[in-house]
DNA sequence: TAGGCCATCTGGTCCT
DNA sequence: AGGACCAGATGGCCTA
């Protein structure tokens, strides 16, 4: 296959083009997708040939009228032509004519071309996706996010922004954590915590449902989102524990923060083991544009859960720590459920919004 | 092994 | 007419 592939100089050009396509993937990706590349180049469009389908086959006819002399149409089905009124109604539309070797030859370079196109269109997006993953909160080598992933988490991320412009004040971290993680799978919670130095185990405890505490009072319209807390059906979450009045606890935020979080730079958050009073648990998807909507992505995302803490890290503020750590308390890390530290990057070279919105949790 | 994620092929449709 | 875009199908890889 590989001989047919390098020897063939209409194929070679793209194999070479798209050996380093993304240039964020490490070795082992593009080697993968090299094999990609050539098997399907080569094998997969050769095997894929003989399955090709018959009306694919009648609009290649359309094309090449340097072959009707050898072969003008054929009626397979009526090929006397006398009688086809009786049995069954005539045939219409162009008339199919026999595939002759020439035309099976160009169908399928057109077939080639247009596979490689198509190619190049998905490792474009793919380019972008990968833009993407590097200016959103968190980015991992190891661990990248998936594609419905970046993407949640990318539209959280504009809606958190534009929150924070939109009411001119210091967002709440958990609420703001939330906002990120709104829809977002376990892992890629975990991922986001850890980006942004937050403790996943304390982010919702027995202890913190039990209590039901108090909420903080974030600059997020958290109550905007419609889902449940999954906990809420849970012995850790009961329904109803603790106050009703909010919000939050109205759809499903079942624990408290502001008692620890309200006074900003308590001690206790500078212990690794602490595991005092936790943040509030939140369920389901961002809400912006969700609300009434049934689509399958959304029912999708539905199923996913956020149980992690919004307690402010301890590491060196980057654009992603957004600097919560100067207002609020810390707490170290654990770090069973994050990518290591090293693995992730902290966006310090990215837009000016950043800053801002360093300024905004720093003052 | 099932499920998630991905890359690719493929045919249809729309646009330029 | 050719290219872009899209969605379905398929198969590979990886992980819990």
């Amino acid at each position: 296959m590989l001989t047919r592939l390098f020897s063939d100089p209409s194929l070679l050009p793209d194999v070479q083009k798209y050996s380093g396509w993304a240039d964020s993937e490490d070795e082992d990706s593009k080697t993968k997708h090299e094999d990609r590349d050539n098997q399907d180049d080569t094998a997969g469009s050769e095997l894929r040939e003989d399955s090709r389908t018959q009306s694919e086959h009648a609009e290649d006819d359309d094309e090449d009228d340097d072959d009707d002399d050898e072969v003008e149409e054929e009626e397979e089905d009526d090929g006397d032509g006398e009688d086809t009124e009786g049995d069954r109604p005539k045939k219409r539309g162009p008339k199919k004519r026999k595939m002759t070797p020439a035309r099976v030859e160009r169908s399928k370079v057109r077939r080639v071309k247009a596979n490689t196109r198509e190619r190049t269109r998905m490792h474009d997006l793919n380019s972008a996706l990968d833009n993407l993953r590097k200016v959103v909160p968190c980015y991992s080598k190891t661990q990248k996010l998936s594609k419905i992933e970046t993407l949640r988490l990318a539209k959280n991320y504009i809606w958190a922004l534009s929150e924070i412009l939109r009411s001119g004040k210091r967002p709440d971290l958990v609420a703001y954590v939330q906002t990120l993680c709104k829809g977002l799978s376990q892992p890629t919670t975990n991922l986001v915590a850890g980006c942004l130095q937050l403790n996943s185990r304390n982010f919702l405890t027995e202890q913190q449902c039990q209590d039901g505490g108090r909420y903080s009072s974030g600059s997020f319209p958290m109550h905007s989102y419609p889902y449940q807390c999954a906990r809420l059906s849970s012995p850790h979450c009961p329904p109803g524990s603790g106050s009703n009045s909010h919000p939050l606890r109205t759809h499903g935020y079942c624990s408290a923060y502001e008692s620890v979080y309200a006074g900003s730079g308590s001690p206790e958050y500078n212990s690794p083991e602490y595991e005092g009073p936790q943040s509030p648990c939140a369920n389901g998807n961002f809400s912006l544009k969700h609300q009434g909507s049934a689509s399958p992505e959304h029912e999708k995302g539905y199923h996913y859960s956020m149980h992690y803490s919004g307690l402010p890290g301890s590491r060196p503020t980057g654009p992603h720590n957004l600097g919560f750590g100067s207002s609020g308390p810390r707490t170290a890390i654990h770090s069973e459920n994050v990518p290591p530290y090293h693995d992730m990057h902290l966006h310090h070279e990215r837009a000016p919004v950043y800053d801002e919105l360093n300024a905004f949790f720093h003052n």
